[in-house]
DNA sequence: TATTCCGATAGTGAC
DNA sequence: GTCACTATCGGAATGAG
């Protein structure tokens, strides 16, 4: 597991399956079970690990986590239920694109956010906010399944929407950048 | 006459013809032969001193001038006569465009060079370059000329081509731009 | 669908 | 094709082992 050297999210790591076939689309190095299993488990504990470090980052600002702290500190007797706190794991994606470029098979471990100054263009944002990005749940591919054929990048040039509220930007990259900069001091609220 | 506030020429001034009916489109307002003979009288006289400015700005580096004042300087006798020195009136273009924006009419006066900071594109430059640029001489223009239906611009988008030895840039402006530098100094020592 | 640099292209708003 | 500003789009070079 490293860094991403060029992040797109606040948080983005990349899973790099022990394997020999690290050439392979993801797509076909994933139709191997064991290797599939394997990267599986290794995505769930980087995913903690990205859920904690959220937590770290953000929980002061969340409301649903402070919810939880309140309880913990004022001793609040809710019949001796805390509060979960928030689902940072749910604010965590895992999954491959369907062109990648880099040669050697990895997997994205990011946050949903896509605050980065490393995120500078639509086809960034479109590679983690189409279906370029296949979720690691998803593999193995069916034989019939359209995004065998997306490895083109055709999709990259959809029109860009927020992942969050869903409003439409056409192909104005800057307005979704300032728009993605108003919605992440309200996702760290949730 | 006023120098153009946006020269696309190291020399680049404009006649403003003292008339009421500015706003006409100069292949209009033209077909007045008044207008037309005062306009170019005054011309004529702007065109001198453009090619005097010339003279006193690059006489210095030209070949052809040297050897005028070589025979001045040193009293040559070549039968009396004194050669000519550069014809810098041959670099001086007189008209206007075929789809001016400016409301009030004007005629463009300038040096052929296109040498100048505010010389930023290729429709800049191609409106001095192409058929989109009319001599004052040429008017006015048959009924029949194609330059009529050249007010919408198209030809602006025509391939770059230098004014002195022909060479394309196609749509690389640029590279055209570093190009005239060097066409530039050897202009000068024509 | 690697980045980065440069430059061409496109829309706007102002004057 | 007025300018100036911003941004989008497009090609070319890049470089580790």
């Amino acid at each position: 597991m490293i860094r991403d050297k060029f992040p797109k999210s606040s948080i983005h790591l990349l899973i790099l399956p022990r394997t020999g076939r690290t050439r392979l689309h993801p797509f076909v190095a994933f139709q191997d079970g064991d290797l599939l299993a394997s990267t599986r488990a290794e995505a769930i504990k980087v995913k903690g690990m990205v859920a904690e470090e959220l937590r770290r980052m953000f929980g002061r600002e969340s409301v649903t986590e402070g919810v939880r702290r309140a309880a913990i500190e004022h001793g609040i007797d809710d019949g001796g239920v805390v509060p979960e706190g928030r689902d940072w794991e749910a604010e965590v994606m895992v999954g491959v694109h369907a062109g990648p470029s880099m040669s050697h098979l990895h997997v994205h471990v990011l946050s949903r956010d896509r605050i980065s100054p490393c995120m500078k263009h639509g086809k960034h944002y479109n590679s983690f906010n189409t279906e370029f990005f296949v979720g690691l749940e998803e593999l193995p591919l069916k034989e019939e399944d359209v995004r065998w054929r997306k490895d083109r990048g055709g999709g990259l040039r959809e029109d860009l929407e927020c992942w969050r509220c869903g409003r439409g930007f056409e192909n104005r990259f800057a307005k979704l950048k300032s728009h993605l900069d108003e919605e992440f001091e309200e996702w760290k609220k949730d």
